[in-house]
DNA sequence: AATTGTGAATACTTTCACAGCG
DNA sequence: CGCTGTGAAAGTATTCACAATT
């Protein structure tokens, strides 16, 4: 999988009262909340045809987790179930998209408009999630004006400007590695919050910033080691062994 | 994040021997194989900056992680440091190297050519990793016999014939969420054990396949996740706090 | 004197198993 | 009766802290 990193580690004492929302907010462990989108995306399939209830087994299966593990992810975030029966879809769906946040919209800008960044501001899974793609920069001339589904590419220069004016607090680097660092100084300063990053290095980010990447390479690599064990294995034992599950997300 | 699967999970007794392998070759933990390619990264980047040493805690800070994960993660592979000294860069990266399979070259397939499979088929980090794009795949006859860096798309028909005569075992799945399942059924017919699937589906396949799934969507899902949160929090305390640190990778 | 390698301790995640409820 | 919700148990992963080694 990809990662998430949120530098600054401190911990406040948790002291303020949580009374403000209807269910319970705090302590969702992450790898709950790495799944989920996932749980979502499987609801608004299940909607789409059809289905208005569902049990915890076929929901679990239909994300690929295990019974247990769906309920008790479901159960960070309230009791949503009916006992004896199970989940009603559309009830489910609307209580894990506000939570997941996904009942408002986003502005999302994107920089770094090479092939990738070309492929996001494309992505239309993007804009079925709730992201509208608001701003794209790059600092090549050839690029700037360009327009991709009728939104002009800005110099990179403007970037200021650009987040100033949308106002977006997420954003999605895409610029070769050695650039990467320069632009998420920036965006941070801007006010920019979240940054999900496909350049292959480290973001530094303060405390209270969220950085998740995506390192396509390295996801090859990880393929690449569970191929270089098989391939080991086999040689010894004659047949292939089954390696065990994954982990993360 | 993304996530690694794989589906079978029953697990052989691990009856033979392993004498075969100069280190010893076994269990080692997905969450230290999922970082191993960082560290190769910042390996190659001191490599090149004309550094022969490197202690645990540079290493970790450039890889973003605690010395003692860092130390804790190569000593699964072996005991490859000098006590008071430090780690051999070019020997610590060659053993790393040896561990996650990219002293070879692996052939890959690309099945579906649109934004993100160009963007895919251009990505020079595969290279560098030691990735070998060897064939182009979609069904579109607008895209078959369109050339990317001189490699001729292919239509989806004629995959067997790509894979066969490639004999890649690693594949890429880029296309449309509907089509993902299909397309991962021909492929481990053919022999591929390896996808890293950017559909967003979850793809069923028999033990001995390992998947690895990229979501772009429930990436920043995530992401807002912790924005909607964060906001939440500032609307009670009157600043924003800091959350504790992600998961994954 | 400095830094690795690693058992032991802690923290986190998943699974189990069953009580609770519709 | 069936299925959820959840404490308790088991399994993993990370951090600590220090002995071992150069």
């Amino acid at each position: 999988m990809s990662s998430a990193e949120t530098l600054g580690r401190d911990r406040e004492g948790r002291a303020a009262a949580l009374l403000a929302e209807p269910v319970a907010d705090k302590g969702i462990p992450a790898s709950t909340v790495a799944r989920l989108p996932v749980y979502l995306r499987v609801l608004h399939q299940l909607a789409g045809s059809g289905q208005d209830t569902v049990s915890s087994g076929a929901l679990a299966e239909a994300a690929g987790v295990s019974p247990s593990q769906l309920r008790k992810d479901l159960s960070y975030l309230g009791s949503y179930g009916t006992r004896g029966v199970g989940y009603d879809v559309a009830h489910l769906s609307f209580q894990l998209g506000r939570e997941v946040g996904s009942t408002q919209e986003w502005p999302v800008v994107i920089v770094g408009i090479g092939n990738l960044g070309t492929a996001l501001a494309n992505y239309s899974g993007f804009y079925s999630r709730g992201f509208r793609v608001v701003g794209l920069v790059d600092p090549s001339p050839d690029l700037v004006g360009r327009r991709i589904h009728g939104l002009a590419i800005t110099d990179l220069a403007e970037l200021e400007d650009v987040v100033g004016r949308t106002g977006a607090v997420i954003a999605v680097i895409a610029t070769p590695a050695e650039a990467a660092q320069g632009v998420a100084d920036r965006l941070v300063q801007l006010g920019v919050t979240s940054i999900l990053n496909f350049a292959a290095t480290l973001l530094a980010v303060p405390p209270g910033v969220t950085v998740r990447k995506v390192d396509l390479g390295q996801e090859l690599q990880i393929l690449a080691y569970h191929e270089h064990r098989k391939a080991g294995e086999l040689s010894k034992t004659g047949h292939a062994t089954v390696r065990e599950r994954g982990m993360i997300d």
